[in-house]
DNA sequence: CGCTTTTGTGAAGCATAATTCACAAAAGTG
DNA sequence: CACTTTTGTGAATTATGCTTCACAAAAGCG
């Protein structure tokens, strides 16, 4: 997985220096280089979720290190940074892919909030499989939770043994383990007379697996 | 599961004991009781495929265990045997929920073809939870393995390192088994320059993953 | 009430999936 | 050619999910 290191390349090294305390007084895991080439070869060993490049450096600029970077690694986040700030710079690099633009001189808090930004964009990004889909996926790929969701929704509601019963289990705590994981899930609920039924979001789950099994077979 | 018993309810001892015979002749496992209360108790142990139920007995006769196995035991199928055949009598048994109907005398391969095509039913009711439906789940079910699927979608065509890369995870093996189980279910594919890309399958899967995530979201 | 069935818990064992590691062939590059 | 990166394999380990088992509270029933 992606770490949760911020890269620094920046050759003016007090400048440097500065936002690397900056950022771990935050309490951010912090990687720092001088050059564009160093950044390139830190970037292979250690991905990390933003990268913080000076805009005017000796060798290889900054600008010219944002393509290469959003090529190899279109994950990590970009931040430039740059002294002499134009309208036409700050676009350039937008353009080049930089996610933000912080020009010099900058305070300690306009450094934080493009970080925290850029952090949460990233986390973002990073999510768009969603969250919830591990569960509600992990939960569908189990047959036995399949068949409890088809009996139920062909039943409408059922007991607890009537459910083992249906599908053939012989140890009903098998079943127990199964129905747990649904209700656990919000998929089934039980009320007070202890039958199961399915909830709202338990039938759309049904749904996409009708939808499923079509496309599949297509 | 469900087991694979046949169960046979009939008090005509001699009836019965022949259609036992015939069954474990042709290599079936037979349960047989003589009352319909004793049906109740042997299903209640052990859950069978198949249930051949006399219309005729003394106590509860076939006709009124019909709903009551219907109700408790849905999965499995049962097959009407009766002496006195009418069509009013065969109608009435398989509305209270018989599978198949046989009218006494009948021949050794009248029953077998009977028990066969009903067993046959059966299998394909169980079934009905599809099975390839397990793979493509399971295959879904890992993050990883759906990070993979839509930066490939993205991407449409990307070589191995530009993948660990993207993914931003440390271990190539890692990605490296992930892609390995893509390729085995047929979601990618990788061409002569090693380059991989979704298969037409693959692009199923992924539309139907976005699919989900709009309807879990709702 | 005593007895059975239903519904449930938690721990132990087993099976499978996922990760890591050590290593290597193939491809690319100076 | 030597050297690096890419792409890959298989075994060992770890994590996770599933199953089984021993047991028990709650509900139903004579």
């Amino acid at each position: 997985m992606i770490t949760e290191t911020i890269l620094v390349v920046d050759d003016d090294q007090d400048l440097r220096e500065s936002i690397v305390e900056i950022l771990e007084d935050y309490g951010y895991k912090v990687t720092a280089c001088a050059t564009a080439e160093a950044a390139l070869q830190a970037m292979k060993e250690d991905v990390p979720r933003l990268a913080l490049v000076d805009n005017m450096m000796p060798g290889m600029g900054g600008m010219a290190l944002l393509p290469l970077l959003k090529k190899d690694f279109p994950a990590t986040k970009i931040i430039m940074i740059t002294a002499f700030s134009t309208v036409d710079n700050a676009v350039a690099a937008m353009r080049s892919g930089a996610d933000d633009y912080l020009a010099k001189p900058f305070k300690r808090d306009e450094l934080l909030v493009a970080v925290r930004r850029a952090l949460e964009e990233q986390k973002f990004a990073q999510q768009q499989t969603e969250p919830c889909m591990d569960e509600a996926l992990a939960c569908l790929s189990n047959q036995i939770r399949r068949q409890i969701l088809t009996t139920l929704s062909a039943q409408g509601e059922m007991r607890f043994m009537d459910i083992t019963r249906t599908l053939g289990i012989r140890d009903h705590t098998k079943v127990n383990f199964h129905l747990k994981n649904l209700k656990n899930n919000n998929l089934i609920s039980q009320n007070r007379q202890k039958s199961y039924r399915l909830t709202s979001q338990g039938e759309k789950m049904l749904d996409c697996l009708h939808l499923l099994s079509k496309r599949i077979s297509l």
